[in-house]
DNA sequence: AAGTGGTCTAGACCACCAT
DNA sequence: TGGTGGTCTAGACCACTTG
């Protein structure tokens, strides 16, 4: 099934068979063999049918899951881990308080619609000037009150068919990706700024009087999917008079 | 040299012999064993000397750079990495584009001061309360012009002798710590707000009249060494006018 | 050619989980 | 008890760098 680096002479340039079997697999979770949550074949069993070692088909899940895309449970097995949520691994707590466990956020619908790409957003995304858009906007609320605008911007002829139904659930753009393209989120750049809002984007969050000189957190986010695809342009405006985002770096 | 996991009958709770081996090179080279950009022995040499497979010293290798402790060249070795700095892996861009080179940034250090620890700061770095700190501030330039403004707190008591003439070089917090303490800065949690900035340190920024009113990226980091102390609690204001800060997520 | 990191195998045993 | 992930070994060979 896989072909080896080995048994092949003067291959101009063949990658390790760890590489082979983590991209076949991540082909495969993405076309859906398994859903989130459901366990893979174990270990020996997938070398057995790859015909390779264990010790190599161990290599390719380690990497899928230091990429976020699979769990393991000793004991148990290996699984496919659920899709990022909109908020990646970043969360919002009190400022100067690291440890206090986040309020859950609730994602509100607002509305779709369809732009060009800005000059940033194409370079960014490696398309086109000037290039169809989805811009898809949601509010994030925490305890009832806004915290969060987002501003997410699809590529349009990736993500062909699109429809607004599809984002009323609250779900997020993420799930949806997955859920109606198969695409996974595994990785993204983030600039962050200190702005002040836009009238109109303050009104959505709730703000107005005196309030509208607040100064908020201003995100702008690239997104990779799991096989290197740059699949989305996301500006972020996140209310910080009483949060903080949270980010772990390294 | 390194007692094995399997020759131990009813040991209590034994940790992989890799990690001890992680264990073992990490005390090494805290204690300066090995400078940086030198090269470890090869992985034979460390596999022979404390009697294990080479594929364990491996192991123990690849968690290490994966921390960002060394660094490997195909063909010529393993080598010590050079000390984070004290921008970690953050740098500062133009707004809305994600693959600009950023200008170097240099550090001009200010003062070094004592004071007590806020009630936040003491819970974060598991001290006591009012517990004893050193606070020094440095100014971030990029292009001559102020960007960026730190206050840097250190613990005094594990930081007991520390001197200002140690900062005037302008290296940075984090190479100051490896110098002098041994101590190796790893990985850190960060939270990003928009504030106004307070009148005395607008000014060091730079920022005068119209300009009061901008607002700035705070970014509040709690840092960790590489055998997981608490370290340091680092405020930071950046100008987000022209520059944007840039993290890589996932 | 010699030395180093990088990959791969076959086989062994351990620790944890379910039954 | 049997299956799963987790660790470890000994040995092999490949790819890159240096002399």
């Amino acid at each position: 099934m896989i072909q080896s680096h080995y048994m092949i002479a003067n291959a101009p340039r063949r990658q390790p068979l760890y590489v082979q079997i983590k991209q076949f697999l991540l082909r495969r979770i993405a076309e859906g063999e398994w859903l989130e949550h459901d366990a893979l074949p174990s270990e020996w069993d997938l070398a057995d049918e790859m015909s390779v070692s264990q010790g190599t088909v161990r290599k390719a899940l380690s990497e899928l899951v230091a990429d976020g895309l699979l769990y393991r449970q000793q004991g148990k097995g290996t699984f496919v881990a659920p899709v990022l949520s909109d908020w990646g691994n970043a969360l919002l707590q009190s400022p100067g308080v690291f440890d206090e466990v986040p309020d859950r956020l609730s994602c509100e619908f607002l509305a779709i619609s369809r732009m060009n790409a800005s000059d940033d957003m194409a370079v960014a995304l490696q398309l086109r000037r000037h290039a169809p858009m989805f811009r898809v906007r949601q509010l994030w609320r925490g305890q009832g009150r806004p915290v969060a605008l987002d501003e997410v911007y699809l590529p349009a002829e990736r993500f062909d068919g699109m429809e607004a139904r599809w984002f009323r659930s609250g779900v997020g753009v993420y799930a949806t990706l997955q859920q109606r393209f198969g695409v996974r989120v595994v990785e993204s750049r983030e600039q962050y700024r200190a702005v002040m809002l836009p009238r109109e984007d303050a009104n959505l969050l709730g703000l107005s009087g005196a309030a509208l000189e607040e100064p908020v957190l201003s995100m702008l986010r690239l997104t990779f999917s799991s096989v290197g695809e740059r699949v989305e342009w996301r500006q972020r405006y996140c209310l910080s008079r009483d949060l903080a985002l949270l980010q772990k770096g390294c």
